[in-house]
DNA sequence: CGGCATCTTGAGTTGGGTCAATGGTCGTGG
DNA sequence: CCACGACCATTGACCCAACTCAAGATGCCG
């Protein structure tokens, strides 16, 4: 059965958790109103999906851009290397979001993207829509609108990495996570950090002990409850004040 | 006389330095290429202009958004503000540069932007542009291609707030300064940093005392002159050597 | 010329980095 | 199913780059 019809049926019926566009429709959605024949529209255009088992790279720091990704299921960071080893990570990207926008400029994407846990994704090939017509108008504005939230993003984020301290930037990232995780629907609470501390780190601009000793610091704050990769959040509140008052 | 039409002879002309569209000119050019039709169309758009006083604001956050801003003369900052008074400046701005794009999504800015001397700014009206036809289709794929820079620009800089040591700050700092100014044919190596010190700690994420305290060191270490804000750099080897082996 | 903002310098403190050792966890293959 | 090895996480002791606080110096504008 054509699979693109499949995706579609389920679409009319409001059964989209398991479907292709299940995860562009999402990002699509939220942001603003894609009209049902547009969602069909992206549909069409999905035609290359890819399965990566943890660790797998979906691309390296200059190769060639296709388009950009959705992730269908799984985790996905992006990150760039300096040449003395740093590493950067400048994102995390779970079910529903698109990312690769650094690529269009140069045709090359500037960093890697690499899969934290086996992930499943749907390359929305951005030439195509370019040189769609006119129907594809609110389409090609919310790729726009989601590059304009990716720049906030990193404003945030480069605010975080300037000026706030340990305790500040691990409280941030974790009500981050945990607002992403209500948003799909999963406990808010229990989270299950499936990326290494490292990574975290790599993402906060702090080493890993250092994330390691501000894990068990909350714990011991009674903030959270932290057992390795799972995390439940005990104190809501106080990591938000955490935030909004530090020190 | 009808503004535009001077502009557009200006254009055909090849003296493009005065007229209004210069700055845009510059900025959608140099990535790609825009035929002189698609320039005349440019021009057209182009209907406000701003003129601001060192200190001005262009926008404030949660201003309304009303299109991009290229800048015809002067310098300008993106800043964002944490609660507790922290500033996080996002980036400078120069001759040439489009930005604003953190608008485009909500309709609101998200951070502040502000004069930090004399500037001329054109508005580029995003909405009209958007419900331009197809004959816009490169200007279109020029603002993506400008995001998608923008975004390789916050990814290099949020590798640098997270995990560069002072002296690699300033020097990133100075030599990406230093290839603006070339770019518009200026020196590259008598710079005029015409924001404060302060500025520049808030945008490389370290204090005003920090900033000036590396100015003197590298002065000592005989890679700048620094008289105020004005700087010549006398080693640009050592700098770009302090990037790529810090330490 | 006076006043105010900016810049520089010094002395002391500290948050996070470094280095090193140990303990846990997970996946693989015998 | 268990044992091994590789990777990951935690903890401790020590150190240093950048922050804080404070005092002058410089430069700019009215």
């Amino acid at each position: 059965m054509d699979d693109h019809v499949l995706v579609r049926l389920k679409v009319e019926k409001n059964v989209v958790s398991r479907s292709c566009s299940s995860c562009v429709l999402r990002s699509l959605c939220l942001p603003g109103k894609i009209s049902h024949s547009m969602l069909d529209k992206i549909d069409k255009l999905i035609q290359v999906r890819k399965h990566l088992k943890a660790g797998d790279a979906l691309y390296y720091v200059g190769s060639p851009f296709h388009g950009l990704y959705a992730v269908k299921s799984g985790l996905m960071k992006i990150e760039s290397y300096h040449e003395d080893g740093k590493v950067q990570v400048n994102g995390f990207y779970m079910k529903g979001e698109i990312y690769g926008f650094d690529g269009i400029d140069t045709h090359r994407h500037l960093c890697s993207s690499i899969a934290i846990e086996d992930s499943e994704l749907c390359l929305i090939p951005f030439d195509t829509i370019e040189h769609k017509g006119e129907d594809y108008e609110p389409l090609k504005h919310h790729i726009y609108a989601l590059m304009s939230r990716e720049i906030g993003h990193y404003h945030s984020h480069m605010m975080l990495l300037g000026s706030a301290h340990g305790e500040e930037r691990l409280a941030s990232f974790l009500l981050d996570f945990s607002y992403r995780m209500r948003e799909r629907g999963s406990s808010a609470n229990n989270l299950i950090l499936r990326m290494t501390r490292e990574d975290i780190g790599n993402y906060l601009g702090m080493k890993v002990e250092t994330v390691s000793r501000i894990f068990t610091r909350f714990q011991e704050m009674g903030l959270l409850e932290v057992h390795n990769k799972y995390i439940d959040i005990l104190d809501n509140l106080k990591l938000k004040e955490l935030i909004d008052h530090p020190h």
